[in-house]
DNA sequence: CAATAATATGCTGTACAACAGACTATATTG
DNA sequence: CAATATAGTCTGTTGTACAGCATATTATTG
């Protein structure tokens, strides 16, 4: 098994002295090339990578109302509404009351919006396998797994999920 | 060495099957998590978690002039005008016109804003294992290792987004 | 059942950060 | 020296997150 050769040298290489805030900065750094890539990847799509998360979110999940649409996807509910708004005028989902609460909506996809997220989730896939082509395969499996787990406990950990309480201003 | 066992149980965990545009999701989790971490870590430092990162990179890596300094951070030119005009209010940096041009200005810490820095590093690295604390410590290590590994890729095959040629000497 | 609170969503206004473009001062090059 | 490039600053525009209020519906309570 060379996995474990790729550990070894994962591990070793981490024996360089580490600042504190460089975990910060390599974050940045990935995020922004999955981003920039999975902008890419969704050219053409209505509202970008907010509406194929949103669309994919609304097909795999079948959240039962925005709110919990929005909260799956740390989307607030005023930006959710116009960013249902043109996923709606674009005639991916549709807007539908909900079955067991008046008050709330349910969002469906069309059979449009389905086809269209088959469409770019190929895209979205071979973009996010680029981005790990730099790194050995089997460490990619590792890195892809372990941010998952983190997620997982991060997400576990927060109860609210509202991420940015914290807006301070300089004295 | 116990570590292949954990890399074994991370692969085994990806087995589930994965949608296109979840590891975005996971990512944009982690960094959530990051963020607010550090946002707390760093309260009372002017210009928050920017000035943090303007401040270690201007101590670390004692960039040559202001645009190595943004784009080391990936933070515009404009916007750095500000952060810079706040962190030199504060005290903690200053301009000095750069010794080998005079367009340029340098910016260097001053003992107070190195102190300060020393101060908040310690809470920073304390946010940083704290992120981790819901993982094995050894899959910690590799993550963060991987996690630096694709960074250094991803920067490295970016050719626009961070010009700093002029720098690029990092572990 | 009436009254009140809570919830889901929509709408409006504000604040801040990103970005593009103009401008000044200096460097480099032919 | 003229022409062009670069570092930094300043200004104006745009996009987006968020708070606050409004409306409709449901839940709860007396």
């Amino acid at each position: 098994m060379d996995a474990m050769t790729d550990l070894s040298r994962a591990t070793e290489s981490r024996s360089a002295p580490t600042l504190p805030g460089e975990l910060g900065w390599n974050l940045g750094m990935v995020l922004r090339g999955y981003q920039s890539r999975f902008e890419d990847a969704v050219q053409g799509m209505p509202s970008g990578v907010r509406g194929f998360q949103v669309l994919s979110a609304v097909v795999h999940r079948d959240p039962p109302n925005q709110q919990a649409l929005g909260a799956h996807l740390v989307i607030d509910r005023t930006v959710l509404t116009y960013l249902l708004d043109s996923l709606v005028r674009a005639g991916v989902v549709e807007r539908i009351p909900a079955p067991t609460d008046r008050r709330a909506r349910k969002i469906v996809a069309t059979d449009e919006g389905r086809a269209l997220l088959e469409q770019y989730e190929e895209r979205v896939a071979a973009a996010e396998s680029e981005l790990l082509s730099g790194i050995d395969e089997s460490e990619a499996g590792t890195l892809v797994a372990l941010i998952g787990r983190l997620a997982m406990d991060i997400h576990r950990a927060q109860p609210g999920a509202s991420p940015c309480e914290a807006m301070d201003h300089l004295p």
